[in-house]
DNA sequence: CCCATATAGTCCGAGTCGTGAACTAATGTG
DNA sequence: CACATTAGTTCACGACTCGGACTATATGGG
């Protein structure tokens, strides 16, 4: 428990200044030598040995070089697109899912089962996704892409590999890393939904704050469940148990019915997909959508409603976390045109403020690609330890 | 707006080094050079170089040699109560006080000036805490305390030295850091009253977590408002704009009534120290606290109403943050012994979980204290920069 | 065409700082 | 009193980055 940074030794510089000078290329896009030294504050001789280390571990590459104004053109370096790869899988409530993705965060596979999960053998959905996760890793075989790991996304509480709570898909402690990293031969973490589905958005939603990308805002998924990831800083905010970010069980109404959780007026409770469905009284987040469409009135309002308790729920996020921004994901995104404005309307009513409020590009993709993207941003965080893997294994 | 970390160098990786020496004294107390490098994981002629640094800079002392099981006995290591001192100040609503702190953390000096700040011309305040700042700064002269800096605990939104925003006293961008400066001679920094309080709970107030010092918690102050500061990982959460942790203006019931801040039904216009003494019809904490030891049926009414509301706002501090520990502070401590169960009850329903919910020992004084030890903090945190400004000193 | 200028990138000596092993110092044990 | 044991220092070595000199390759003006 206690809690002691590394001694600083000259290794740990090294990688210090690999991951830095690799992190300045993944921020800015193709560089020269002579610009990274500049910016990154390190020599011109410091990044040259700096960057031989990277092409060598395959994870820069040099481009043809780029005429500048006047002197030498400058030989470009960008990130090898066959350097290394992420396996990223999902285990939802009514669907399963693979990508592939490679250091430039492209995806090269990917590949979605829609099939209800409740109620079948765990078992056999695990079999399921280490069966789609192979044809994953086939295919980045076959375009010669090395996968660096694995990470699944599940849609509960994940420690140390174990799956420990799924409250919507009712399984109870489930070694799923295990199970995958068996079947698939590579290093594996679980991550909760909900906080990938927040990564994917940073990394690959497009969304910007004062010209450069989101690094502190709130995802809020609405999916079976309600869920929310929070960033700060750029990474996902676990709290002490690793379970912060609940949304869907912040108290949007002190006077509410009791839910699964144990609590009373909770906002997935209030406006959970189950919720809004029955109220709109139709059975299908699709069909629901082509009501509001249509413009039924009990559609409307049931979504109206849904947004007046989320706005709720989001005034006490915004007052207690300070985020840059919120992001609308999954079935929220598709609900977007109808339950923003009175979303927003209910914050402003509640808090009096008026947040920069977005809509998710990718939908219930962003959980998968946040897994991949996770994969690939650890090596990217940590180039030396990735070469010292290398290393390892051609010597072994 | 670009986020760059530095680059790598020498003095950067000795600068680390101190601080993780001297962070283990500070964490395990009296240490020796061999211990300390078992633990930091550095070699020991590394830590005797490091050490002779610290101890030049004052920061070290060497004890008297402690006698071993066998062998060479140790001399141990120790933080030098000298070696410097940080100044915390405090611009309250209805007091300001003055603390200076040591190495150790311990109060050297401590004042308080009650009188209600409110309508008063902000010159005049301003003189009285420097005046107050002077006091506390000849003391610490007088002790040979070399005094770091100071900092000074506001009860608004500080940005960049500045006074933003005191919805309580309703000063408006107050240079109180400059101010200060002037008085005094010293580096001034300004934060939020409600964090500071948070700071010096988890250096001073004793609190443990699995056998450590609480790192991930959150601390609820009910002064005149009601403030929350968040602390994670050892450090105050700000948010994006610094206004992260408002616990006073969650909202409580959607359908509650306008607040001040713009919205409806925020904690603070229902369990305010406004509304706990309206409801108990009296109109000081001190009778508050004597009506409730008297068995006063409207004061424990009024004290269990608040603490229903308190652990609506609670509840969704915890499903959204996962901290440790829930800490109360200010009045909501003198409460305590009325307040905690109905809270905890309240807690219980609308979560369905069982924080750990403390009590804490500083009172009103955390503040203040949490202020005094960010100066000492930041000079742990980083000997290497205060070494060299004693250089800097000493050439000049 | 040739030379000045400008920019990119490499080379190598110098300086800093942690490592590790040998060494000195100080204590207790048999 | 020799020996084991632990603390702390000394010093040669190696792994870095730094910084300036040097080479490479472009543009532009006479």
């Amino acid at each position: 428990m206690t809690v002691r940074s590394e001694p600083a030794q000259h290794a740990g510089m090294r990688a210090s200044n690999l991951a830095l000078v690799l992190g300045e290329v993944v921020r800015t896009g193709p560089v020269s030598r002579a610009r990274l030294a500049a910016r990154t504050g390190l020599t011109k001789s410091s990044v040259s040995g700096l960057v031989a280390d990277l092409i060598t571990a395959g994870l820069l590459q040099e481009s043809a070089p780029a005429a500048t104004e006047r002197g030498r053109p400058a030989t470009a370096l960008s990130l090898a697109p066959g350097g290394v790869a992420g396996l990223g899988l999902e285990v939802n409530i009514d669907y399963l899912a693979a990508v592939v993705t490679d250091l430039t965060g492209a995806p090269r596979y990917h590949h979605v089962v829609r099939r209800d999960n409740r109620g079948r053998e765990v078992a056999d959905v695990v079999a399921d996704l280490i069966e789609l996760a192979r044809a994953a890793a086939g295919s980045a075989d076959a375009q010669a892409l090395p996968l660096a790991g694995a990470c699944v996304a599940v849609p509960g509480l994940a420690v140390d590999g174990t799956l420990a709570r799924t409250p919507n898909l009712g399984w109870d402690r489930v070694d799923l890393a295990d199970a995958v990293r068996e079947g698939v031969g590579l290093d594996v973490e679980l991550e909760n939904e909900a906080n990938l589905a927040a990564l994917g958005e940073m990394w690959f939603g497009g969304h910007q704050h004062d010209g450069a990308p989101l690094r502190d805002f709130v995802h809020v998924s609405g999916e079976i469940g309600i869920g929310g990831g929070i960033v700060i800083g750029g990474e996902v905010f676990r709290g002490a148990n690793g379970s912060a970010g609940e949304l869907g069980h912040v108290v949007v109404d002190p006077a509410g019915p009791l839910c699964a959780c144990g609590g009373h007026g909770c906002l997935e409770r209030m406006a959970g997909q189950q919720e809004i469905l029955a109220r709109a009284e139709v059975s299908t987040v699709e069909e629901l959508t082509r009501a509001c469409e249509a413009g039924d009135r009990a559609a409307l309002d049931a979504v109206t409603e849904a947004g007046r308790h989320l706005g709720v729920a989001l005034s006490s996020v915004l007052t207690l976390l300070d985020p840059s921004a919120i992001v609308l994901g999954g079935a929220f995104a598709t609900l977007a045109p109808w339950l923003t404005a009175p979303t927003a309307a209910s914050i402003g009513h509640h808090s009096g403020t008026a947040p920069r409020l977005l809509v998710s590009g990718l939908g219930s993709d962003a959980a998968v690609r946040g897994a991949a993207g996770t994969v690939v941003r650890r090596v990217i965080a940590d180039p030396a330890a990735h070469l010292a893997r290398q290393v390892a294994r051609a010597g072994s």
